[in-house]
DNA sequence: TGAACGTATGAACAAATGCTCATATATGGA
DNA sequence: TCCATATATGAGCATTTGTTCATACGTTCA
């Protein structure tokens, strides 16, 4: 019985706030491609213009391009310009924080 | 100068760790799916069987196992038989870490 | 042993995703 | 103003992914 109840507690918790695993899911769904992990690592040393990402990372231009806008969309990066070139880097400390996380999963 | 030594260390370390990057973000397409983050949370406060698991979220029984067949492949959730039921549960506590560092950043 | 229940799984399909290619936009310098 | 460089973006395409449906497997109990 008290686990019963317990359960239909989760239960509630779960469904009242579908919409936050929702937005759970999606930000995990950036971390999902190596492409964009390599980014945001490498942006978590040092903030970068696309053409040192792309070459770097051995990432056309265009693919770099297509993900740093998802990046930028989700508020995970931001950007300015110096001169021709339009330099990214992180919003803030959280990236570190999540990448951390799974880095210590991984290493167990 | 230094930054570009500091950026060559960057790229070195990423292209030395690039299947270190593959693991992160197959780690990370594991939450990146509503269902299983559900999964996950609802199995962070109790064991469940399948069944209970597929009431409570309102999921197919099937695309549950699915799901479960992929956490349980990846080793974030072990099982036991019960009877005719088969109890889930977590195999460890990263997985409460991770979806706290992902919960962390959503309510910033 | 056979029926009922709980779970697993394969095939099929639709939706989402990430890349490439071509091209557009924007800035700086001659 | 014209050109080169840096970045952004849309269309097209192949791959991946999550669900459903049907069905198989495994356990319990009569």
């Amino acid at each position: 019985m008290e686990k019963e109840n317990s359960i239909s507690r989760i239960q509630n918790a779960i469904t009242r706030n579908s919409q936050l695993f929702e937005q759970l899911a999606d930000l995990y769904k950036i971390f999902a491609d190596s492409s964009r992990v390599k980014i945001l690592c490498a942006l978590t040393q040092s903030e970068m213009c696309v053409s040192e990402i792309s070459e770097f990372l051995s990432i056309t231009q265009s693919a770099v391009s297509h993900q740093l806008r998802i990046l930028k969309t989700s508020n995970l990066v931001k950007t300015r310009r110096a001169g021709k070139s339009i330099i990214y880097s992180l919003t803030d400390d959280h990236v570190r924080t999540i990448i951390d996380c799974g880095m210590d999963h991984i290493v167990e």
